[in-house]
DNA sequence: TCCATCATGATAAATTTTTCACAATTCTGT
DNA sequence: ACAGAATTGTGAAAAATTTATCATGATGGA
């Protein structure tokens, strides 16, 4: 009988460098909704990590337990134990973390600043400004400052595979008049402005506006001066404890839109995918023969 | 097939008159500590209940099942439904979209990949990195690759405020093997690595590993090959419903990363913050907040 | 008190589930 | 590119669990 201080889910976490390919396999199925699949009978969770019968048997073995109904005896057990237990350790993020520890209290302040930002957030104008973003027939320039650069470029990144005809323009460098030139009318500026709002980026905003380019704000809950330009604008709830504000819930929604205007032009960026996945399976094979 | 709304535990306590004197000593043993023991072999309830295996099976009939089997098998999927949302009892997110938008869809699967990574993570490993990246006397370097390089510089950016001595390093840029020439014995190489795994990344990891320096790893549940180098690795669950991967969770780990680290260095950090707040000021690049 | 009805349990049959032995495949180092 | 080792899968045997059958005991009303 194995160590009982250690949960199976920890040991197989432990182990998951000792073990094979499809067994890891098996592993990142039996983990992905613990401790249900495992209760169920070996062939279903063998169907369903997309391995072999025996093999589940096998790790079973490896994880130090005599065969699959002892193994699943330990998990009921578990099961026991943890229903058993005072509720209070139940409800943190990070299990053998205390309560207070920052990895809960951050996680606690992100969650909520989710929820009142989807909360709030209106999902036609969403929708609005993915069809905007995923016009190909608009240039799109995608804008963020000192911090907010980095989010910017993400959401470049990402739409430099999606579409074409576009520009990454960082505020704070002084060459954005350049790239104002070439704004037109119709043209689409997503701007990224969160509390130190940049006096460059208002600026930016402004020529832009002027121009007659649409324009997309993501600021904070306080709002940029900006959004009073802005076609559409969201704001993200951004406090969390720490002297620092949180991005993650701006970045939540950058990605959605990213899977939004994906999914808006599927047809033509499928082809641009594929190409891409070949490049990646090229990589692979560079790596291995190294 | 029972109805879907009402859990077993709910059916079993409303139907709990109709049973017979077996029956109810049975209910009441399921229920003692429920679910774990509705997960077991039949027998072995019978046995916990004091009742005869047929008595299990009739009653279990009783419910509305057609055997054992799928009385289990419901069990099981109860406890997928209640481990999925102890938070999120939040069906939409978004009012006012249907619970099939993108945003809605969207934010369930990022809130689970947060779930599940903070579940899975280890606190004493989270501190030991804020630790070794607090630690002024050994020089940083963060390094991300082809899309995780945002994230760095991410971190690069906070850090930057909060102490000295460090550099981000771009590993998809062919300078890096400049940089390595500076790394030294007790460094801190925070590494950014998510499937798709990049090369370079990987050989950068290696020669910083053979010069002894300390490895943090950010990656994917998969885990990047480098965290078999890594001192410390962190894995993040990336899957939304999009054919990109999400960063959030990761991002959220960075955050807290940051903001402990600030925590450890407040006294000095504090004079720089302010020193930044006066060059900002200063150069009037920024609007101070209000 | 007796019979009819229902609840309960022992046993056996049927089914499912697990384990085992061996073959096919994939990977690794030369 | 090859041989040897390790991994993975297929199919059959063994073990277990579940279901069905039937006998026994209990209950309650005439």
């Amino acid at each position: 009988m194995p160590d009982a201080t250690l949960t199976i889910s920890d040991r197989i976490q432990q182990k998951l460098d000792d073990l094979t390919r499809a067994e890891r396999q098996l592993a990142h199925s039996i983990l992905e909704n613990y401790p249900a699949s495992g209760l169920g009978p070996l062939a279903a969770l063998a169907r369903d990590a997309q391995v072999s019968v025996p093999t589940v048997a096998r790790m079973v073995q490896k994880l130090g337990f005599k065969g699959y109904p002892e193994f699943q005896a330990e998990l009921r057990e578990e099961l026991r134990a943890k229903a058993k237990s005072p509720i209070a350790k139940h409800d943190t993020w990070a299990d053998g973390a205390p309560s207070g520890h920052m990895l809960n209290r951050f996680t606690d302040a992100v969650i909520d600043n989710i929820r009142h930002t989807l909360g709030q957030i209106n999902p036609a104008a969403f929708d609005e400004a993915c069809d905007l973003v995923a016009d190909k027939a608009r240039h799109l320039y995608i804008v963020g400052g000192r911090i907010t650069h980095t989010l910017a470029e993400y959401l470049f990144l990402h739409m430099q595979v999606i579409r074409p005809n576009l520009t990454h323009i960082q505020s704070t460098s002084n060459t954005w008049p350049h790239h104002l030139l070439d704004i037109s009318e119709g043209d689409v500026v997503v701007v990224f402005d969160v509390r130190r709002y940049e006096n460059n980026t208002l600026k930016l905003a402004e020529m832009a506006h002027a121009k007659g380019a649409k324009l997309i704000l993501f600021t904070d809950q306080w709002r940029s001066p900006i959004h009073q330009l802005a076609d559409i604008s969201f704001s993200s709830r951004i406090v969390v404890p720490s002297a620092w504000d949180s991005a993650a819930t701006t970045l939540l929604l950058i990605e959605t839109m990213i899977s939004t205007v994906q999914n808006l032009n599927w047809d033509e960026t499928k082809a641009r995918m594929e190409e891409l996945e070949d490049m990646f399976d090229q990589t692979k094979l560079f790596r291995k023969f190294t």
